[in-house]
DNA sequence: GAGCACTGC
């Protein structure tokens, strides 16, 4: 390099660079090569010449997620310039793993190895090795819907069962039939209405496609789970192989009896461990925040008991609601001498690797969410584990080293556990999935080849929903421009339609902030120790008409807030650092603050392509008002004379959230977007509306649909008959509140002479 | 006057 000047300084300086360079170099060679999969490179990549669809059984630390891709390019599979997409389940992993693999291949991130989160995409065309959330290359398939840039696709941690990834293995099934043919005019047109047209991007995408021989889509599974069979099956008996991991035997070991208080066991189990063991960390699995802070004291009680030599314990809990900083804290080794015992949520089980884990204790329980289609109520139950992620925690113990896993119940208790947890695609709300499948072309949601079919009462009421939202046409195909223009908007079908609706009430500006605000966790925070602080704080945000308005509030606030820093000034850091303080001061919630504007302006991006303007209801919030009570008709509760409410559309009981805004208040009529059980069933984000205004604005059809689908399932005669008839699926009905039962008066989308009509029941005229 | 595992577009 003659152009540089020739001091001996600066000859050690790059000599020095040059030779760190070159030793990372050499030990990222050598590390790769001692990776369990190195050794089987040649016939993995004859497998997957041989196999369209292939399963690969990877324990962990086989290197299957980092290597495989490189070792796909290598063997040319991309001279088309076709890319390989690596999908994950969370996003941490995805550019965590790109960035590894990057400086594997000496790239830079972006260039030949890329990732493409949501809000985030380093990828270029020259990206050949694309890491991706699950999730996006689902919202990529509705635009591509062959996916054509793909030569291959490798679904990773699909023992995971996340909605994502079953839904996504449903569609590149289809994909990959479709790929292995000629797209052309002569499709018949039986495979042409797979992917029906209707949305202008994809027609774009299908006409491109047209004339052209697609290369048939190689399909990879990589799963962690022992057993293959149930992915091999579903994927017509494709050839399944096993790599071999890098994990140290951990020693598990079993209670007697089942112990009747599993917190205390668990505290007893700490001490034995640290008094009777050598060096080595502990990894508590705990099944929330509650849980977490009780142990925590009761540790730190216990050790003020000990003896000054034995209190050498560090307690750090790690649960997601946690500020990040304090998360941080997990990966911080313990002062010399001292043991750390980490206290965690399942976000230890997959999300959060922490070294130095030599000990597991695992009671055997986790909270898990469920929801029940019928009523539409969530709630947070605490269950058993299952037998493989009993297997995924003590497995933690043998990342570094031989350890051990403590199971707090005896060994017979372990064989009666579930093989695998339950598929999220079983118990959660469908409404997205079917909306999305319909915008993929296909129609037939009661007959899709789900992985794992969820029950048929979940689909058909989310069906309705739909039908409902107006996303769907009376036969059940996507409405013309409304369903294609909610399925394009990453939000919740109703927020979706809240969004389009908001065009005709002049308030898109208020609903746009309001759906962003409803998208992310809460974004107030409130800390034990400084209840009344918070709460004087927020109270400057609250808004009488209820949660909603009350957060325009706060985001309009924040964004006043950053608008002048940003005048005053001009360097990041320093702005960054005043939006923290206000966030301090207000006990507001950065993270979620955060997230709610990336989604704001997502999704701003998406209306104003979509040709909505902008427009605000300036100071008119009861215009805004009548737009919620338009969205949100389903939602609907009235207050009872005991002060609690009635959920109209399930004829539930329900309380008023204490986090909201009207806690107090309480209206007579109010809609709401949550409904959570815990100890009660609550609404949460909640406004005031008049009831005078539901007649007016709720949609003509809502009830004609449930009228119709219910004298269907009396007849026997239609679609859904395997519902068990009236009384389970006409439940929203025929548990409508009667005359006697409530003497209060009701509005209800009834049941009329001539289909369905929105009433009064109980006192003949509505209330004043 | 309550309390919320974890992801994701």
């Amino acid at each position: 390099m003659p152009s540089l000047p020739k001091t001996d300084e600066t000859f050690t300086t790059m000599d020095q660079k040059s030779r760190k360079l070159l030793e990372r170099k050499q030990n990222i060679a050598q590390q790769r090569k001692a990776l369990p999969i190195a050794s089987v490179e040649k016939r993995l990549v004859e497998e997957v010449k041989n196999n369209d669809v292939l399963i690969i059984v990877g324990e962990t630390g086989s290197g299957k997620t980092t290597q495989l891709p490189q070792f796909l390019f290598n063997a040319g599979l991309c001279h088309d310039g076709k890319v390989i997409g690596i999908t994950q389940p969370r996003r941490v992993a995805a550019v965590s793993v790109a960035k590894r693999v990057a400086e594997e291949c000496g790239v830079e991130l972006g260039q030949r190895v890329g990732y493409s989160i949501r809000f985030d995409d380093v990828t270029s065309n020259l990206t050949r090795i694309k890491y991706m959330t699950d999730g996006l290359l689902l919202r990529e398939a509705l635009l591509d819907p062959f996916l054509s840039k793909y030569c291959v696709i490798i679904v990773d941690e699909a023992h995971e069962r996340t909605v994502h990834t079953d839904v996504l293995l449903g569609l590149l099934k289809t994909v990959q039939s479709a790929r292995s043919q000629y797209v052309n005019k002569e499709l018949d047109h039986e495979k042409r209405s797979l992917y029906k047209s209707g949305n202008s991007d994809r027609e774009n995408r299908l006409k491109a496609c047209q004339g052209t021989k697609l290369p048939p889509l190689k399909l990879i599974i990589m799963s962690a789970s022992l057993d293959a069979s149930v992915f091999s099956k579903y994927l017509g008996g494709a050839k399944a192989v096993h790599v071999q991991g890098r994990q140290y035997p951990v020693d598990v070991l079993y209670t007697y009896h089942a112990e009747p208080d599993y917190l205390d066991a668990a505290l007893i189990t700490i001490f034995q461990v640290h008094l009777e063991e050598g060096p080595g960390d502990i990894l508590v699995f705990l099944t929330g925040q509650e849980e977490i802070e009780f142990v925590e004291r009761r540790i730190k009680e216990r050790a003020n008991q000990l003896p000054e030599e034995n209190r050498k314990l560090v307690i750090v809990p790690i649960y997601s609601s946690l500020p990040s900083e304090r998360q941080m804290k997990v990966f911080k080794p313990a002062p010399l001498g001292f043991r750390k015992v980490i206290l965690a949520t399942n976000i230890a089980e997959t999300s959060v690797t922490i070294p130095g884990i030599k000990f597991v204790i695992d009671p055997g329980l986790v909270k898990a969410r469920s929801y029940n289609p019928v009523t539409g109520v969530e709630s947070l139950i605490i269950i058993p584990t299952s037998k493989a992620q009993a297997l995924q925690r003590s497995g933690r113990a043998g990342r570094e080293g031989t350890g051990k896993c403590f199971r707090l119940y005896p060994e017979s208790e372990f064989a009666k556990l579930v093989d695998s947890t339950v598929p999220e695609i079983k118990r959660c709300n469908l409404s997205n999935v079917v909306l999305q499948l319909k915008a993929l072309g296909i129609d037939d949601i009661l007959g899709f080849d789900f992985m794992e079919k969820p029950s048929r009462m979940a689909i058909v009421r989310s069906l309705e929903q739909l039908f409902l939202l107006g996303a769907l046409t009376e036969d059940y195909k996507l409405s013309d421009p409304v369903g294609y223009q909610m399925s394009r908007l990453p939000l919740d079908p109703i927020y979706s339609k809240a969004l389009i609706l908001a065009g005709e009430y002049q308030c898109v500006e208020e609903m746009l902030i309001v759906v962003a605000m409803l998208s992310v966790e809460s974004i107030f925070y409130i800390p034990n120790d400084k209840l009344d602080e918070a709460r004087a704080a927020r109270k400057c945000f609250s808004s009488p008409e209820g949660d909603h308005i009350t957060m325009i509030n706060v985001y309009r606030a924040s964004k006043e807030v950053m608008e002048k820093i940003q005048v005053t000034n001009s360097q990041d850091k320093a702005a960054e650092k005043s939006i923290n303080k206000w966030c301090r001061d207000n006990f507001i919630n950065k993270r979620s603050l955060k997230h709610a504007r990336d989604i704001h302006s997502q999704i701003l991006g998406h209306i104003q392509q979509m040709g909505l303007s902008v427009t605000s209801c300036g100071d008119d919030m009861l215009q805004f008002r009548r737009c919620l009570a338009a969205s949100f008709f389903l939602n609907v509760a009235l207050k009872q004379p005991d002060g609690t409410y009635r959920a109209m559309a399930s004829a539930q009981i329900v309380r008023v959230h204490p986090s909201s805004v009207l806690f107090r208040t309480k209206p007579e009529c109010i809609i709401f977007n949550e409904l959570v059980r815990t100890n009660q069933i609550y609404v949460r984000n909640l406004t005031r509306i008049e009831p005078l205004w539901l007649p007016e604005l709720a949609p003509q059809g809502a009830g004609v649909l449930v009228a119709e689908r219910w004298s269907g399932v009396e007849q026997g005669g239609d679609d859904y008959t395997d519902v068990k008839g009236p009384n389970e699926y006409g439940s929203s009905i025929s548990g409508w509140p009667s005359r006697s039962s409530s003497p209060v008066c009701f509005p209800v989308y009834g049941l009329c002479e001539d289909g369905l009509c929105l009433s009064w029941l109980g006192d003949d005229s509505p209330p004043t």
